[in-house]
DNA sequence: AACGGAGTCAACCGCTATCGA
DNA sequence: ATCGATAGCGGTTGACTCCGT
């Protein structure tokens, strides 16, 4: 490269952009190790690197940092606990992500967006009066329409919290602690005052104490099962549609359910355990597999199962 | 085997908030 | 009070993978 065209335009042409190399990261750990997270924009001007302080920064917080849960999908809870939050605090991702210990902000929205457009699509495939095609898709993850949970207020967590920084209210140490994670107070449709010292953890009683939110009356007169008249009747329920909404449906019993079993909020455990989750928890397939049949004769004759 | 659509993931961009001089 | 630098966040995009046809 000419020196001149070092010297004129050296910071815009040093700019790298696109994958990280193994160097880079190696480059970008030591650094952290060293300072810590932050002075990110040294990295590059120290000349360690030819990225910048954001994407560095970017890069450490998405990939390098430590337990981080890579190429393992959302569990059912962590599904469950995005949509709650997401309800009450919008999109609000990086603040959601403190909940969900091992994953980042970009790990939230990017969840999010898959399950919006397929929603989405959903809507566009069988929204239209004439759908003829609309057979519930079995394959794929279809969900329901669901609609609006009312919006509550917020927990007061900072959404820098998930960083090991000086505020100790809830460090990343704090968080990715399973037992720390199972005292935390989910946010819940249920607001509750705790007292001064829970302020910084949330206004929210855990989900376990709540009730499971009434189920409407079915309506009378149209020829289900009584197990359909239950499905139908929660199908009137937000909080129901969004726990279909999710790839999993254990929810289906009581309330209790939600806040028990495996180590909800462990990064590591909950990530190992994906495989086997996949067989004892319910799919979107599995779950309307269990729908009684004769829900959808009402709605449209259905193919056989062999032809989903 | 090839192709296309859907899903996932990583990274960038633009904007805003914060902080220090 | 102002201004510039930096950090952080949310939205978006493009590459890649998976899966059904």
């Amino acid at each position: 490269m000419p020196s001149i065209r070092k010297m004129e335009g050296f910071k815009k042409e040093e700019i790298r952009k696109g994958p990280w190399k193994a160097e880079e990261d190696e480059v970008l750990i030591m650094h952290v190790k060293k300072y810590g997270p932050r002075d990110w924009s040294s990295i590059r001007s120290k000349g360690l690197l030819q990225r910048t302080g954001k994407s560095s920064r970017l890069r450490w917080v998405n990939k390098l940092r430590p337990n981080l849960k890579h190429g393992c999908k959302f569990s059912a809870e962590e599904e469950r606990v995005v949509i709650d939050l997401q309800a009450e605090f919008g999109n609000k991702w990086a603040r959601i992500a403190t909940y969900l210990p091992g994953r980042t902000d970009n790990d939230v929205k990017n969840f999010w967006s898959s399950r919006q457009k397929r929603l989405a699509r959903i809507l566009q495939t069988s929204g239209t009066p004439s759908s003829s095609n609309s057979k519930p898709q079995k394959s794929k993850n279809e969900v329901p329409v669901f609609q609006d949970v009312p919006t509550l207020e917020a927990p007061m967590f900072s959404s820098s919290m998930e960083e090991e920084s000086s505020s100790k209210a809830c460090s990343s140490s704090y968080l990715d602690n399973p037992e720390h994670i199972r005292m935390m107070p989910l946010p819940s449709l249920v607001k509750t005052d705790f007292p001064d010292g829970y302020a910084n953890l949330g206004q929210y009683e855990p989900l376990s104490t709540i009730p499971f939110p009434q189920i409407p009356q079915p309506q009378p007169g149209l020829l289900f099962s009584p197990e359909s008249h239950e499905l139908l009747a929660r199908l009137d329920d937000p909080y129901f549609l969004n726990v279909l909404g999710t790839a999993d449906a254990p929810e289906l019993g009581d309330a209790a359910q939600f806040s028990l079993g495996p180590p909800l909020f462990d990064p590591v455990s909950s990530c190992m355990n994906s495989a086997t989750d996949v067989k004892n928890h319910v799919t979107p397939d599995t779950l309307f597999d269990e729908f009684p049949s004769d829900m959808f004769d009402h709605i449209e004759p259905l193919p056989s199962p062999s032809e989903w």
